[in-house]
DNA sequence: ACATTTCTGTAAAACGTTACCCACGAACAC
DNA sequence: GTGTTCGTGGGTAACGTTTTACAGAAATGT
């Protein structure tokens, strides 16, 4: 006689355990798939569990165990780029029993801070950081409470993994492409870093120190030009403005992000100029704008993907372990060539 | 004499109440500022709480409480409308002590009743489900699990609240303003919907009756012209075919969201086209794709930020009172005319 | 001055699960 | 036949918070 003391209470282990005839103990170590238990046991377990259609409580599990849950924190969501990189992560963690939730868009260290804490508060089991900008310091402190992977940004710890696409040499992908269609004026517009870790760290200020290196490395150090400006449509816009207003105007602009290069065609277009006939364009992350055909924007692949599904595998392995030590992963970035880039007139 | 047991075990409420000298009942009172608290009480409490950096663990609470979580489900994280949403959210749930997670983007059933039942396991205090497509039955069920909003669906239900543009409006608009360029080949590429229950409560099944009623009114049904695809770009470069290679093609089409204008504009530019010489477009979202200059898309502007700051504050108002009798809020879109909408010639 | 109400604070019992430890029988080695 | 191991299952005590019930002090009314 099972008595539902109120209407429609949620269903228990305890349930469960009364139902298949056995101990709460018992079925949780079915629940778990842990050492010692019989196949009588487990089919009989599983049915009742089916039969009631019991589903664990998670904050329950939280206070002795795991919860099964990895929070991903991202600066926004409209970036098409870390879509990409979610699908990686979402795909590898498919078969398991983990399910990933989404901190809220977060830019600023305070947000940061905000997001990180509340995924720690719901003791999450692991977390992945993508594109964090908080000081090193708070990333450690992190992930020394949680098994954390820090995404997209360089500079390896004791605490984190990390995967990060090489931005050193996208940003030279990107001068010798344009180097060898004949372009010597080429321009790089970045985001403005100032913080001294950062400036090792953050893509952002690699891809201009790439664009640096390679510049030097063709011969074109003394074109180097570059405006500062931030990683947003309103930032290429006006970084573009500045270059075109230079005495001699560059015959190419490496924009760092695409969401840049918008910004960058947009001011060319109001300036009554081409692209590519006036000034090529070059932008950074392969997004789905850059793909598509009335823009055609010459952009570097960073596999995303595969970054996601990096990141997922190693957040796994250090859950299972840890305290094995961290791991770095580097991946090499592919040019896109498409219309937006061609010889200078 | 504390004795942290283990190296760096998380500060409680216990620890907390050791230092200030009180009971625990007593923090958890002012933790949730519970009535029956002294100002002394209060300030010897916080002090505590600040000196010790204690955070409430939420695993805990939600055993017995709430978890001051609230999860918001959305199809996919590209669009950037449903960003505009979720800033209208966070921003109306900024003051209060509610964290926001998301639910990674899905699309399918499966993946959607994944998520919720994710969601509910995690004992959420509230969810938002924006623009799902799950049957009716499944959302009642989530709804009379947990307090609920759905966000972009139309219909009314006894267990949740609603928030939507009023589709049948946005679609009119459209229509009107390509006629009153003086267009009459109007057509239209819709999202293919056959569920019954789903064509009377899906934004794109409404959009497309909008345009329908709308062509009539405007003395114009002869010309209704539909080409049924999906929301997707490829959707929208299938149908901009299928509209182009008819015996008298349209003077102008109106694409059912932004990223399907991103496909037509694709076909149109493919079959040596100008826009809006040749062929009037308008789009549907007024995303910062089709406010980019060089696009520069008629648009229907959805107002995502107040949407979601009334289906913040819709939630806030059930989890306080459940019972309450449930509300539809419809918001009124409103047209952007861009250049890719002129006079035929 | 006494009875009654209101206000503060506490003790103890949940909440649903997992971790730890122990008991039992069967199989095995001597 | 006696000890030892192994495989299986259960009992019980946590985990950190909120809720309920209650006691004492202070304030109020008569």
């Amino acid at each position: 006689m099972d008595k539902p003391s109120s209407p429609s209470r949620r269903i228990t282990i305890v349930d469960v355990a009364r139902h298949a005839q056995v101990s709460t103990t018992a079925v949780s170590k079915v629940l778990r798939n842990a050492y010692g238990v019989s196949p009588t046991m487990q089919t009989k377990v599983r049915q009742a569990i089916a039969e009631l259609g019991y589903r664990p409580n998670a904050a329950a599990r939280g206070m002795r165990g795991q919860t099964y849950t990895i929070g991903v924190m991202l600066p926004n969501i409209i970036n098409p780029f870390f879509a990409q990189i979610l699908d990686g992560l979402t795909d590898q963690l498919g078969g398991t029993d983990y399910q990933v939730l989404l901190g809220p868009g977060c830019n600023g260290e305070a947000e940061e801070a905000r997001v990180t804490h509340a995924m720690i508060d719901r003791s999450m089991d692991g977390m992945i950081l993508i594109a964090p900008i908080s000081a090193r310091k708070h990333l450690e402190s992190v992930a020394s409470t949680v098994p954390t992977v820090v995404v997209g940004r360089h500079g390896h710890s004791p605490t984190y993994d990390t995967v990060a696409d090489d931005d050193l040499t996208g940003g030279a992908l990107v001068v010798n492409h344009l180097a060898d269609l004949g372009h010597q004026r080429i321009a790089h517009i970045e985001h403005h870093e100032t913080d001294p870790d950062r400036l090792a760290e953050m893509p952002n200020a690699i891809r201009a120190a790439g664009y640096r290196h390679a510049m030097q490395a063709r011969g074109l150090a003394d074109h180097i030009d570059i405006a500062s400006t931030t990683y947003t449509q309103e930032g290429g816009y006006l970084g573009a403005q500045q270059l075109l207003a230079r005495p001699t105007r560059p015959t190419a602009i490496f924009a760092g992000a695409d969401i840049v290069a918008m910004g960058v065609l947009d001011a060319i277009a109001e300036a009554g100029l081409r692209v590519p006939e006036d000034i090529s364009v070059a932008g950074y992350d392969n997004t789905t704008f850059a793909a598509f055909r009335p823009i055609s924007l010459t952009s570097v692949d960073q596999a995303g993907y595969q970054i996601g599904a990096h990141a997922a595998r190693l957040l796994l392995d250090r859950i299972a372990a840890r305290g094995r030590p961290t791991a770095q992963i580097k991946l090499s970035p592919t040019l896109v060539p498409r219309r937006s880039t061609a010889p200078p007139r």
